[in-house]
Parts: C-alpha cells; structure tokens; sequence
DNA sequence: TGGTTACCAGAATATTTGTTCTAAATACTA
DNA sequence: TAGTATTTAGAACAAATATTCTGGTAACCA
C-alpha cells in the first residue's frame, strides 16, 4: 500500500474508473480502459492496473470482469449518500431510547454524505431537546449523529446513562486505571469522575453534531 | 416501462441485484444471481431479467458482463449533493477572509446533502480556530457553512466583525429600533448591544454548524 | 378439453474478458 | 558506458459470462 507516485498514464486510468464508474454504475473492463487512454494492449492496462492496486488506489478481484474498483480512500466521496434515520430525541432526563435501527420504516431520514461519516457502522440521528447539554457545546435543536455501540475509545465523546443520576449525558469518554473521565466539549466546564464503571452507560458513539440555522 | 406485478423470484432478485451492487461496487453477474436466488439455470435468471427490464426496474446492456444495473427510478434517489468549498480559518482576532468563493479552485470541499443547506445562494465553509467562539457555542475544529450576504434578518445567526473591538463573533442578530442586539447563542451569555451600526459589519449568514468527532 | 402463457431446467454455444508469455523500447542508475 | 528496472506492445490462451436452443411443468382461460 505504498503510495507511489504515478505515471502520467497511471493517473489517467484512475481518473477514467472513477468517472466511469459513476457514469455506468458498473466498473470499466481492462479493454475499455485500454480503449480510453490509448493503450492497445491489454497486458499493459493490465500492468498499470497491478501498479495502481499496488500503490493502494483501486481494488482488484482477480479472474472477475470489471473486477477493478475504487479504494475506499480513493474513492470520491462526493456522491455517495447515507441515509440516517432519525430515531428520536435526547435530553438529560432520560436515556437515549434506540429501537431496532435496522427497522425499515422510520418516518423521517436525514441525508449526509459519506464524507461527513466516514466511520461505517449503524447510524441514527437524535434531536437534541432542551438545553441541559449545553456543557457539550449542544443545543436545543441540534442534531447528533450517533454510531450504535457500547464501546468507545479514549478521547471519543459518547451518549452516556449515568445510572447514579439518572441522567444522559453527552461526554468525551477518558478512561484511567480504574477511573472514568467525563470531559465536557466546553473547556470552561469541570469534567465528572466516575469511580464505579457500572455507573456509566455507553449508549453510543458521538459522530457528528449539527445545528442547522433558518 | 409497464409496471407490471412481479412474480416473488423476481422480486428477489431485484432486491438481490441492489444489495449485490451496494455492497460491491458492481452489479452481478447471471450466475451470481443465479445462485443467491437458487436458480440452477443462467438462461431462468436471463429470462428474469428481461422480465424486470421489460417492467423498466433495471436497466441491461446486451452482450455485457455484469451488464445489468438498477434504473434510476428503482435507485434509491437520495438527496442531491451540494459542494461547498472551505474558504479558510475563522477565528476571533480577524475578519473573515473570503475571495471569490466562485472561483474554481479551491483545494477542498465539503459535500453536503441539500437537505442539510436549503437555502440557496453562494455557499462556502470556514474552519473554526482557537475557541475564541465558545458562547456562540462554536468551538476550535468545527465547521461552519456559510452564505455569502452582508444583510440578515432578525433572529439569524450571522458572521459579524466588530470595528471597534477589531473582532470576528458569531451572533444572532437582532435590530432593535437603532440599537442592534448580538445575542450570543449560549442562553447563560449576555448579548452585545451596539449603537452605531457602523461598527457591525455583516460577513454573511450562518446556515449550518458541524463537529465531526473521530 | 385444448390452447395459451408464464415459468423453469439443462446443455451447448458465442462472446467477452482477464491472464500470461515473449519481445522490445525507454528510463534510470552505478 | 553497461546494466537494471520500468514501461510498452502484440499475440495467444484460459476463464468467465451472456446468449440461445430444446424441452418440460404448471396455471389459467375459452
């Protein structure tokens, strides 16, 4: 996965599969793209391909017609929409109430692109309710993008149930030796210390947050 | 373009042909098809196939491996992309810097869904610096989206460069008889009242907030 | 009942398409 | 300069893939 650099001819081909692929819908064969660039042989679109996979830029599948797609990371992420459903509100009082987000028919969606969420994974969109998060830098209105897990990393903020207090709270998650960390977004703000781990409740993962204006 | 009842197999596929694509990047082939749906025979699925065609679902390209893709009515048609360029830094101690948002290079963008900016108009994104802007409740690393405007209304939040203090602040404006209220968004905050509307120079209007969390 | 239509199966065939091999031109390096 | 790696070309080959043909079953309708 080297990034090399690439011959002027390698950059073409890639420039083609992308714009082909988002024109067809399907991946170009080896002779389309040989077609395209002036290549005439296809063991030499081939050798280019191999490069270009070797560099990391596109994907391979061996033997296949059209097996050659963009990397992840190459990819534009420009088009490419995420439906997000919007399962519900979160405010303080309560915790954050998911159903079976794979359950089809929520009745209103939100669209991102792919490029706001890079993270794959189960997303939801909850509507911020009251203003009891402003130590998040949230706000009544907002709209969180959470990612369903029950995990999170050091330094990640998370949707978090804290069981003592009956409370749902939005908090970068710290983890030291047996202490937890609530940092709150807003650097002015006291973070919260958690002795007791059964006391807090990842309900998960802060992705994005959105206010959008009139 | 009849669209006529489909049998369940054909229902099946359809639905087959649009995970397949999904997933991978291209469309399946006969065989493929063939097999997650159980039919043995190639010339079943074809016949399938051109039943979905002739129902206009899909589209197929004779003679064409993997030559059979969803039609854009059957795709799921999710919102239309809007690019907007990021236009530079915001940050307390300067004014915000915006060229020609118009001109065609800038080095990177922000794709957004329409859903998320309705409003039309010249857009373009600022990357906010320091956390100079916490009592808009806008904080180092977010990204605001823009409109290109020197005029808002009442109760919009609004990129403003005082004269007198030498500062960039997000506010919701407010004109009140000849007073002009800058309220900040953090309810806690006292507004700014300023009586000489020389000293509010409005940089453009804020459409939508962003903070993306790893 | 007979006929029509929709649907299915298996196999053979034709075409497309990826792979490999040999050879040569070009660029780069010691 | 000699030598090595990179890139290109052409052709033959092998595998994948769409197409077509023959025939069969089941449902429906007059």
């Amino acid at each position: 996965m080297a990034k090399a650099k690439l011959s002027p001819r390698q950059q073409e081909i890639l420039k083609f599969i992308s714009r082909f692929s988002e024109e067809h819908q399907y991946p170009p064969t080896i002779r389309e793209i040989g077609e395209a660039v002036g290549i005439s042989s296809t063991s030499v679109v081939n050798y280019n391909l191999d490069k270009l996979a070797e560099a990391g830029y596109i994907v391979r599948t061996k033997r296949m017609s059209r097996g050659v797609r963009l990397a992840e990371a190459t990819r534009n992420s420009a088009g490419e929409v995420v439906r997000v459903p919007v399962a519900g509100f979160i405010f303080a009082s309560n915790p954050v109430m998911v159903g079976d987000t794979a359950q089809t028919d929520a009745d209103e969606y939100i669209d991102l692109t792919r490029g706001l969420v890079k993270d794959s994974g189960e997303l939801y969109a909850l509507r911020v309710k009251g203003d009891s998060m402003i130590d998040a830098m949230v706000n009544d209105g907002d709209i969180v993008i959470m990612k369903k897990t029950d995990r999170v990393h050091n330094g990640e903020m998370a949707a978090i149930w804290l069981t003592d207090r009956n409370e749902t709270t939005l908090k970068y998650f710290y983890q030291e030796g047996n202490r937890i960390r609530l940092q709150p977004a807003n650097p002015s703000m006291e973070p919260i210390y958690v002795d007791n781990p059964a006391q807090v409740q990842i309900q998960g993962k802060v992705m994005l947050v959105m206010r959008q204006l009139s």
